[in-house]
DNA sequence: TCATAGGGTTGACGTGGATCAAAGTAGAAC
DNA sequence: GTTCTACTTTGATCCACGTCAACCCTATGA
């Protein structure tokens, strides 16, 4: 893990110019909001792969919406085990959780090159304070990573392997459409292991899992690259988790 | 599981007279602006055990704080299986999973008799739009919610049974402490299978990790009574997770 | 061109929890 | 009191996933 790369570029953001911004944000507000929106989201920042968006114990001071690329989450154990809490994508937030203690409590890790907009969090407060509809997408935002996290608990609390993977590929589908990008075949950002770790297995598993897919038809996987063969199939295997109790 | 109840008592809350302001949104804020939020805190509503604050789907239209008793969140996949993903108790938030979608994504259920004040949601929206304090302690509370269920991941994907348990006691433990209960002694509101189902085991597994427990001299447990012993051993439980790569 | 390294796959085997089953306990209902 | 009922404990057995180990594939760079 190499050091955070500080490269704050002074190039300045433009939401009303930004093709994510459905998703993002400024998702429901007018032109006029969007323009104020604008003048708060101060630069950009690039992030090289494999480096720091921001660290566990970091103060915290913005959030950060994704432009171009990934990132993953995860928290460490004092023992060095690695927990991924989330994958995310571009439009989507990060640094929620450094608001509840004004330090982060997570790391957030490129998982590519890719570009982050700096939105100062005082500043939206302020901004949120005036414009109610930037307010009220901001508290969804923040409840949509709740549902999201629910979503995992049950995941990791409920589910067998190849459900749990099941569900991964599903979720990765649905948001590749979202953004305009193929829902049945795209390419994996992260690797085996970190996968293992957001859907708490090991890697071997995730890799059995994989080849077992493959083996019934419902995807074709070479290395990174995922072509959704079933997508119905894979549907399937997550509402049939009946069979045990 | 039986109906809702519905039973919106005309009593008026008072986050003034409240002795749970310090742990709930009032915190930080001035005596004035606690005399705001009063205003718009609109009823108490008492939920029996075993009834249902909310459940999945209901139109979300407030959150809730609870005054007295505690609950459990869940939720069900189609053939049944439950999730539970959180026991709340007194000064915590219930509700804000609903944001997103306009809608509940979870059942919150009481485990006891309890009562909750009901914040009507776009009035709270309107007057921390005002109160910047308000505004700012309700994004703690949302903030902490998530880092909440990011550790609930981290246990949920990378600890071990024993573990697992050790994290929830300890966790239980000081949540009582900070509301003036003893930290040591408690009773558990939920079943074990409630636990099990939080913990992502089966109500056998948890039993056997109570007796182990027991037999360690770590805690005292004589049904959902639980003293604790070797607060310290509990801890190192945790820490000591290293043996497992 | 070959060497090296970081993933990924696959097989053989072990084990932590799940499952199945039976018996114990505490309240609530009568 | 006695009888339900819901919950808990404990033992015996099983199996899904983890662990360990070998090998493969692709990319990069001397």
């Amino acid at each position: 893990m190499k050091a955070t790369a500080v490269t704050p570029t002074t190039l300045k953001a433009a939401c009303s110019q930004c093709n994510l911004r459905e998703l993002c944000l400024p998702f429901g507000l007018t032109g006029n909001e969007i323009d104020r929106l604008d003048e708060l989201v101060g630069t950009k920042r690039k992030i090289r792969r494999q480096h720091q968006l921001y660290r566990a114990g970091d103060d915290f001071e913005a959030i950060y919406a994704i432009r171009t690329g990934s990132f993953k989450t995860d928290v460490l154990l004092e023992d060095g085990r690695e927990q991924v809490t989330g994958f995310q994508m571009t439009g989507e937030i990060l640094g929620l959780d450094g608001i509840s203690s004004e330090a982060h409590s997570c790391n957030a890790t490129a998982l590519e090159d890719s570009e982050v907009c700096v939105i100062p969090f005082s500043k939206l407060e302020e901004l949120s304070r005036e414009v109610e509809s930037l307010q009220h997408q901001f508290h969804k935002v923040m409840s949509r990573e709740i549902v999201r996290d629910h979503g995992v608990m049950m995941l990791l609390g409920s589910m067998r392997a190849e459900e749990r993977l099941a569900a991964f590929l599903l979720n990765l589908s649905k948001r590749f459409m979202a953004r305009g990008y193929s829902p049945a075949e795209f390419h994996l950002r992260m690797t085996r292991d970190e996968i293992g770790s957001y859907l708490g297995l090991k890697l071997e598993t995730v890799s059995r899992a994989f080849s077992k897919f493959q083996d019934e038809g419902l995807v074709a996987v070479h290395q990174k690259h995922i072509r959704i063969i079933d997508l119905e199939g894979l549907k399937q295997l997550l509402t049939h988790c009946a069979k045990h109790t």
